[in-house]
DNA sequence: TCTGGGGTCCTAGGACCC
DNA sequence: TCTGGGGTCCTAGGACCC
């Protein structure tokens, strides 16, 4: 029996989210009606369109373009500011109220989320039906809109959904395949970005047709092994399945564009232990130990670069994860304007499975982790801001820098 | 007032071992 | 004095997604 697959995405979700936030506090109009946007502060240097409305897509406003161009094409432009645990708090309800109706779904982002209907249609009905329904009953309870797009596997559910919005149900079974995916452009396609479409437009394909009928042997020597993986995706083919154990991380990290470039080591050192210390307290809240550490920078030019090592043990100590930070950066830096730092954290595990080391002071380690334990708890209570460490980086680092 | 932040997955090359 | 590969682990970088 073929697989009946949803995808569920909220439209315009940061911005829609907001909308509710200022109506439930007294704000007279819906940002949603207007020529609005959610973005950073540019003076910050976090000057990008985060999430637009429809009247400000309507003028040609995209996503992750900056606010001064965005401007440039709506004078009357209206910025508000992101509110993150908000959205965090919308999105869980969002998924509470559609796990009623089936626990196999995959949430793939805060604001979307894979629905496998093939288990529960005897007890929902028929798929369209059930769509609009679930459709009307987010915008019923919660207050914001979504698209669902219906289909056979997963792929061809994430492009229907993407069809036309908002407020929209579409189906792209693969009889539909040829007439409603076929003729979009090849950069429409799920899992081909911009450096792919480019290839592939000097290669003569522009379509996701062109793609579909292309010649296998051919496509290989420019993509390699990727290659099968898109032309499949081009003839709507997609064996993956919903995965609902979707809360397993496999890496954490944390990083900041600085609000100016930084040249000096002792305050490049200090972010890097500011942001080393809130992946380790990250780490410890899901029980996780982490096996690599790895720093990211980018310098004035834009131009980014990394350095991870590998650690014998697995540790969640903030003390040990400063420490190998601090060292990547020395082995790395070389006295450039650094405009970004990250730091990253891969292979978690969920033990901390321990190669005894004759040299290994113990006792030290206790103590390091009662004191992790301590300020994690402190953090718990007063909030993150509440314990600076021993270099008395700024309460916000992003006010400072 | 130009250009965010958090993820996952893949690849290529070098080291190292047999 | 000529010179193998296969396998695995590790690192750096890039592509892609929201």
């Amino acid at each position: 029996m073929d697989r009946i697959i949803m995808h569920i995405d909220v439209n315009n979700a940061f911005l829609s989210w907001t909308a509710i936030d200022l109506l439930n506090h007294g704000n007279k109009y819906d940002i949603r009606n207007s020529y609005a946007v959610i973005g950073g502060d540019p003076k910050m240097r976090h000057g990008i369109v985060l999430a637009k409305s429809m009247p400000a897509k309507k003028l040609g406003i995209v996503t992750a373009e900056t606010l001064f161009s965005a401007k440039k094409k709506c004078k009357s432009l209206r910025v508000y500011p992101p509110n993150y645990s908000w959205y965090s708090y919308m999105s869980k309800e969002l998924f509470k109220l559609i796990s009623k109706y089936s626990p196999d779904i995959e949430i793939a982002s805060i604001d979307e989320c894979y629905l496998d209907y093939t288990k529960v249609r005897k007890l929902n009905g028929d798929p369209i039906k059930f769509a609009y329904k679930l459709k009307k009953e987010v915008k019923d309870k919660l207050g914001f809109t979504i698209n669902i797009g219906i289909a056979n596997n997963k792929l061809c559910a994430k492009m229907a959904s993407d069809f036309s919005k908002p407020d929209k149900v579409h189906t792209l079974f693969m009889n539909e395949v040829k007439n409603k995916m076929w003729p979009l452009p090849i950069e429409d396609l799920f899992g081909v970005g911009k450096s792919s479409s480019k290839k592939l437009r000097k290669l003569g394909v522009n379509t996701i047709r062109d793609l579909a009928c292309y010649n296998p042997e051919k496509l290989y020597l420019y993509f390699k092994n990727q290659s099968k993986r898109m032309i499949d995706a081009a003839n709507g083919i997609d064996n993956t399945q919903v995965q609902v154990i979707n809360n397993i991380r496999k890496g954490i990290s944390n990083s900041i564009t600085l609000s100016r470039d930084l040249t000096d080591i002792v305050e490049i050192n200090n972010i890097v232990a500011k942001l080393a210390e809130n992946v380790a307290s990250c780490l410890r809240k899901q029980k996780q130990y982490t096996y690599v550490v790895g720093v990211i920078l980018k310098d004035n030019y834009f131009k980014s670069y990394s350095h991870q090592r590998k650690l014998k043990n697995p540790t969640n100590i903030t003390s040990e994860i400063v420490k190998v930070a601090k060292e990547l950066v020395k082995e790395m830096w070389h006295e450039e304007s650094i405009r970004l730092i990250g730091v990253r954290l891969d292979k978690l595990v969920k033990t901390p499975y321990h190669q005894v080391s004759l040299f290994e002071n113990f006792d030290n380690k206790k103590k390091e982790n009662k004191l992790d334990t301590t300020i994690d708890n402190l953090r718990k209570k007063y909030g993150n801001n509440i314990v600076g460490n021993a270099n008395k980086v700024d309460k916000n680092i992003s006010k400072k820098y």
